[in-house]
DNA sequence: AGCAGTATCCGAAACGTTTAGGAAGACTAA
DNA sequence: TTAGTCTTCCTAAACGTTTCGGATACTGCT
């Protein structure tokens, strides 16, 4: 039982299939009942549009493509789940699909994104993980292929679409929360990827200290592989037992804000009277463990339906009217739980030392 | 800057449109420089098959669906980003890609299963959360639509193609590991929806009783609505304050796991010295916590390669041969962590009871 | 020279859709 | 009556690919 086709309708009902087709479409040149029989016709018939015929004639595809490297870490994306939903949620409210242009250990991003732009697979393409350079944002951006990106890079055009979460800004309320606290001996623990997120979140840091222009206060910096759980392990407790231990870590991820609970709890440093810990991303285990970690929330799932609605904007040309603008900063909201608190008594501050 | 196509490349080359097209496909009827300097001249113009006429005319998208609901609970699946992984790569294997049809809150999964499958967009369909009965199984079926689903129903033809965990043997696994460990007073907390992995695991468990025919076993039920976290944590309460407490409960899922142990922290109660608790699905969490929860691995992602494999199998026929069965269950791994033990000694027995 | 066989290429149709550019008839206004 | 304007419908081309069924020229053989 094959699928009806337009040219099916159209004999069964006499007419031509532009008359079908175009009653379908809802084009105002088709007589009411006319119109009527052949809506009848159609659901009767179970009639769907064969959206490669449409796709070849129209040029466009109705895909949204996803670039999704599949490396072998175990987790791709903690709230990858959460993205996909978003996305979806925005693309099918504009009546696109999401297609995964999946990268396998082998391939390049690059090669794979450069097959699916070629092979029109894809009406415009949606890009996660950012680099501070990124050479797959410049490949699309000449190929003059619609593309939105999740971050930005370090030097984006002010036309080029990106929504992103406010990192920076995000730093600096965290570092404003502890100092206000009381805590002057701070820790971050960052990763070696050249991510853009990373920049944001440590120039936030930076700024707020510098603006602070207190000499009393010190900053440590570490640095973990991003998907290495026992660098990131080592990374924790060499901070944690050095001499001049800081009061008070911020974790560039949840998954760095954990390991360094974990460590703390081996330590016996207690979090948190001894330690202050904020992480972000608000991953579900930060909720699970004790003391709960006060975290960032990306609140990804908006941020992706954002994504979705602007790229569809973009690749309808809908932006040109400027409803919108092409950036998009969203707020990152501090989820204050059990990991944070007043810097321990300065009285203690050379006997928690190791 | 249009895409090159198959015509431009011809008449650059002074070749028919068909020569080019079959020295590309790769048949022998070309002569060797020919084909050679066709290959030269798509290799620098950066040819690339235009997917929406090839699919025209071969019937074939090189597209699999994967249907992705999109209720408004937080989390989708905490293992999917594993599962798209799984599968992504299998397809990327056998030259597919991967396309999700995103169900919105307002619609049913049917419905837009029937959408997809009648647009033609899609060669295949892979289905996840198979209920114990499962329409979407039906119409599928009924249709004669290429598919695999990720679990089973209760009345699958034997020729019906699936990809499962054996929770039934994991659950009655786990039933054993614990009687071992002296527990005698079991607890079961599962879930209200009738989804068929609920029915594998709960069967097995009851068998491994039946088996042991022993009378000193007991089993308390618990049920709680799969993505209800309040409710989660008030069976688990529930069940931690009767009268007669288990000594060992087996939950369905790691959510289900995790509230348990939050709640036996709350009222005090020690694991694993007291109470014994054993999840399913190793969700990331269940690493975090203290005491960790013991729990089951599915190895979502090589389950979801395999499925990639079997459904292009199914699709390409090869299947027909018969080097696979259709039907293929995987085992779970138990993942032992600090959160069983032995039973607590007779002695304490009823002084535990709150 | 005549013939079969082979290597190499091509014309044309087909897939299902959209849409530009009419055409035929009916109505309107003078 | 006649020209003009709507309304309603249709013909035909186009999108880019694959593939069936030849066509042509060359080879080797008798």
């Amino acid at each position: 039982m094959r699928r009806p086709t337009l040219r099916q309708l159209a004999s069964e009902l006499d007419l031509s299939i532009t008359t079908v087709s175009r009653a379908l479409a809802g084009y105002s040149d088709v007589a009411h009942d006319t119109r009527q029989r052949i809506h009848q016709a159609a659901k009767k018939a179970g009639y769907v549009p064969n959206s490669a015929g449409k796709s070849l004639v129209t040029g466009q595809t109705g895909f949204i493509g996803l670039l999704l490297p599949l490396s072998d870490r175990p987790q791709i994306d903690p709230f990858f789940s959460e993205f996909l939903a978003g996305l979806g949620e925005g693309l099918q409210a504009r009546a696109r699909d999401c297609f995964l242009a999946t990268v396998g250990p082998a391939q390049s991003e690059l090669e794979v994104l450069q097959h699916v732009v070629e092979s029109g697979r894809a009406d415009g393409m949606v890009l996660t993980r950012i680099g501070e350079s990124d050479e797959r944002v410049d490949y699309l951006n000449e190929r003059g292929f619609p593309f939105i990106t999740h971050g930005r890079t370090l030097n984006d055009a002010p036309s080029r679409c990106w929504v992103d979460t406010d990192g920076e800004t995000a730093f600096a309320t965290a570092f404003e929360e502890l100092y206000s606290a009381g805590h002057r001996r701070f820790g971050l623990i960052s990763i070696e990827e050249p991510m853009s997120f990373r920049h944001f979140r440590e120039t936030g840091l930076m700024q707020a200290i510098q603006q602070r222009n207190d000499a009393t206060v010190s900053l440590a910096i570490g640095r973990t592989p991003r998907f290495d759980p026992a660098a990131r392990a080592r990374a924790a407790s060499t901070m944690l037992t050095s001499h001049t231990r800081p009061t008070a870590i911020l974790a560039l991820t949840d998954e760095i804000g954990l390991s360094i609970l974990e460590q703390a709890a081996a330590l016996r440093i207690d979090v948190p009277s001894e330690l202050s810990v904020i992480g972000f991303d608000n991953l579900p285990a930060s909720e699970w463990v004790r003391p709960t970690l006060t975290t960032f929330d990306q609140r990804v799932r908006e941020t992706a339906l954002e994504l979705g609605h602007r790229l569809v904007d973009l690749i309808d040309g809908t932006s040109g009217s400027g409803q919108r603008p092409a950036q998009h900063l969203l707020d990152a909201t501090l989820i204050r739980r059990g990991s944070h608190g007043p810097a321990p008594g300065v009285r203690h501050e050379y006997t928690t030392g190791n």
